[in-house]
DNA sequence: AGCAATTAATACGGTACCATATTAAATGTC
DNA sequence: GACATTTAATATGGTACCGTATTAATTGCT
């Protein structure tokens, strides 16, 4: 009878790599989507426009880029509604498989990949100031590596 | 007269380290949250029980909490939300400014932060998995400077 | 050819963030 | 004490993701 079973200690909160990762990936994605204001596009719509480029006049189907791009078919197709009605890609209805869309960039897509670069350049360059190209290929090398894991554990989640 | 006065080339794609960053985060929240769905909390959840536990039975402000985990009071008011709804924190009305919450966490709150925590060590080892500590180390110090940087570039641009 | 199974895209609903606008309470100034 | 200013929290609306369910078209089997 007596006190509760619970133990009400905190929690060691040390900025943990994990928590680091998340807390870039945040803070750098409010940042540069600010500093592309002027271009018109976030850095996500920046990142799809970058894989479409890849493609050129004939397009994609959605699942071939959501598969490439390792993200989920709904989350490709809303950002692409958008990217439409801001006129820079162009969805057709495959004429050989009506089911599919063929997309690619229209020439504002390709003026807002041009105009943006520059943006994230700088904006990179201040992000990764007071570390060596040493440095930052060792922590890319590093990130692969848990990239890799972390790939290889979502396609084991999904069989 | 003439072709369009757009560059058409596709755009270099390399795994950037940035790149590797944003995808680390979503693959690691999409995993995680997975992972600790028997718990009943997800990854952003558990962070906010963490913080939460350093207050202790008094509670804290939410825009002191805010600022202690960098987030804006909106997204920190709805996730509190979520959590008094779902029985892990309590808000209460400061008696001395009534403007103000003291938000704490519940027993659940503290069972939650406990049930989970050996469920994201052992997430976390498999997604470090092939990096030594020397590695991990120095990984770790190079992002706090890139969070660093990122830290006073918000400052600055939130005067 | 006919029907079942698969596939491409979307609808719907949810979490995690953000900025800006609003409301209510406190504070500072006269 | 009255009124303008500041502050804490919330309302509103937007982007970026997710999973599951649905719809329409194709393919595969008989």
């Amino acid at each position: 009878m007596s006190g509760p079973s619970v133990d009400r200690m905190p929690y060691a909160m040390r900025r943990t790599l994990s928590a680091l990762v998340h807390d870039i990936a945040r803070l750098r994605r409010k940042l540069l989507d600010a500093a592309l204001r002027p271009v018109g596009i976030t850095r996500a719509q920046r990142w799809m426009l970058i894989m479409l480029s890849q493609y050129g006049e004939q397009g994609v189907s959605q699942v071939e880029l959501a598969q490439a791009m390792q993200v989920g078919a709904v989350s490709l197709g809303e950002k692409l509604g958008l990217l439409e009605t801001q006129g820079y890609v162009v969805r057709v209805r495959s004429a050989s498989d009506r089911r599919r869309n063929k997309v690619r960039l229209s020439d504002a897509g390709y003026r807002a990949l041009h105009d943006s670069t520059a943006l994230t350049q700088a904006f990179n360059r201040q992000a990764m100031m007071g570390l060596t190209d040493q440095e930052l290929a060792m922590v890319e090398r590093a990130l692969a590596v848990i990239h890799a894991n972390l790939t290889r554990m979502n396609m084991a989640a999904s069989e």
